[in-house]
DNA sequence: GCCGTTTTCGGCCCGACTGTTTTCAGTCG
């Protein structure tokens, strides 16, 4: 919490320098400072009680104390005196697309606005126009871009998103002449939430391809588009709450020769680009989203390995740039082998046609071995859980048999016979000890009272996992 | 405010789109 608490702090103080005018790149610092603490895994204070907040690039001797400073009182001096000096509401016109801290300094100098109703009723009244730079259309755009705020708009899950992808993906396959696509941004790496949907095109006709993208199914809004690159907005329903929301999507069209340099640049982060760039600088290059280039030559920009090893540097997983130090440990030979699906040897919760899954134990040892497993693990459903069709003791008992054959007929595979077995109300599990023993594991696993309050709750898992024989606990 | 195999001071990533503006500033990715 702390963590999160800080970087908004961080946050704020950047904005209210820019609307104060104060150096760009003061205002940048406390930006980044505020990106890097939002996403460390770790808990900032234990890296103030270890004085190892320096190590944290962007971190320096001034944000270390203001750190230092919220850890020990709960407070930041400069934060705190920056916020008198507003009134409530100023900062949120900055959450209006289109409104940054420019415009924002001149609504509330020159016309007194420090609320989004205050800009809603200028916007409305034609007030607007009497500023420097405002004008018909700027109005317009605020007051639409008000309504769409108020929709409200979150990050989605990893999961949306890939829905929200293969759609849109298919859709441009199908109606414009696409050479390579790729959903790239924080979903490409991976992120475990998605504040919009970034697609990467190669085309020979970049026309037909922003045409065929402002018009897909679903689009409500398009909020840019241009030759090279466009922005819309589209209706999706949410998979755990079926709910229908409104969500960004991005795009970036390029020449096939530019493929690996806009993948590099729009898979991001923001952060790891800057330092890639800045890199390339130093070492009398320029970096963007078309190529490495010395001078006007381009010396590369067809493939990602390329525009890294442009840079002196090993190809780095997507999932690691986050300036969180990778560039170093590339430059140092001491990247990390991060895990990979090949890596995963077998698995525990599969259930089968005899409870709630549709193929017989033969067939889900197939389809484990095919997908180069070493073990599978049978686990069918508990007595209780009669929704699932959960089996009793001796049913599901019974096919030790099988499974015996099954080992004996497979060389360098296991199958093992375990349950997913229902915790009870109380804690206590479904089969009795005495049948939990013969299986080979036991998962244990709440499918009933979702709702207890959260001490109930808590007593119920840990009775169940206190059980010898209970080796594994299930999904939440 | 941060930071450095050309720097401890003087730089700080780079480009597209939009609207307002007669040549470019602001915002966004
Ligand atoms: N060089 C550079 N690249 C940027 C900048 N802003 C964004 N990008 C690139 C890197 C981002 O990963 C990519 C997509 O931008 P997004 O705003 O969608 O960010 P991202 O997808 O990383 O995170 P998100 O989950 O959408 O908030 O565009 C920038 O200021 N400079
Ligand atoms: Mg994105
Ligand atoms: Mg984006
Ligand atoms: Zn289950």
């Amino acid at each position: 919490m702390t963590n999160a608490e800080i970087a908004r702090l961080f946050g704020e103080i950047a904005d209210m320098l820019d609307i104060l005018g104060e150096d760009r790149f003061r205002v940048i610092s406390y930006a980044r400072a505020a990106r890097q603490i939002e996403s460390l895994t770790g808990d900032v204070e234990a890296l103030v009680r270890a004085g190892r907040l320096g190590e944290v690039a962007g971190i320096g001797p001034a944000l270390s104390e203001k750190i230092a400073e919220f850890v020990a009182t709960g407070r930041i001096g400069v934060h705190e005196e920056l916020r008198t000096k507003f009134p409530p509401g100023v900062l949120d016109l900055l959450a209006i697309r289109g409104v940054g801290p420019k415009k924002v300094r001149l609504l509330w100098q020159d016309l007194g606005i420090t609320t989004l109703e205050d800009l809603e009723a200028a916007a409305r009244q034609r007030r607007l126009r009497r500023v420097k730079g405002f004008g018909e259309k700027t109005e317009e755009n605020i007051l639409r871009a008000i309504e769409l705020h108020r929709q409200g708009m979150t990050r989605a899950l990893l999961w949306d998103a890939a829905a929200l992808v293969d759609r849109f993906i298919a859709h441009l396959r199908s109606a414009a002449p696409l050479d390579r696509v790729e959903p790239v941004g924080s979903f490409r790496r991976m992120r475990e939430t998605v504040g919009d949907v970034d697609i990467l095109v190669t085309t020979s006709d970049p026309k037909a391809v922003v045409a065929a993208f402002t018009s897909a199914p679903g689009v409500r809004e398009v909020l840019a588009e241009g030759e090279v690159k466009s922005s819309v907005l589209v209706e999706y329903v949410g998979y755990v709450d079926d709910r229908s929301r409104m969500f960004q999507v991005d795009l970036q069209v390029l020449k096939p020769e530019s493929w690996g340099a806009g993948l590099q640049y729009f898979t991001g982060s923001k952060d790891h680009n800057i330092l890639l760039r800045a890199m390339a600088e130093r070492r009398g290059m320029k970096l963007n989203e078309y190529g490495v280039f010395r001078g006007e030559a381009r010396i590369a920009g067809a493939t990602e390995e390329e525009v890294y090893a442009a840079l002196g540097l090993p190809w780095i997983p997507p999932e690691l740039r986050e300036d969180s130090g990778e560039v170093d440990a590339a430059l140092a030979g001491g990247l990390p082998q991060l895990l990979e699906g090949r890596d995963i040897r077998g698995e525990f919760h599969v259930h089968t046609d005899a409870t709630d899954g549709t193929e017989p134990i033969e067939t889900m040892v197939d389809a484990a071995r095919r997908l180069g497993y070493g073990y599978v693990g049978i686990s069918d459903h508990s007595v209780s859980a009669t929704v699932a069709f959960g089996l009793t003791a001796d049913k599901a008992l019974e096919r030790r048999d099988r499974v015996r054959a099954l080992n004996r007929e497979l060389d360098g595979f296991a199958v093992l016979l375990g349950t997913e077995c229902d915790i009870l109300y109380g804690g206590a599990m479904d089969y009795p000890d005495e049948v939990l023993r013969e299986f080979d594991f036991a998962i244990a696993a709440v499918h009933s009272k979702f709702t207890l309050p959260e001490k109930e709750q808590t007593a119920r898992i840990v009775a169940a996992v206190e059980n010898p024989h209970v080796n594994i606990l299930a999904h939440p």
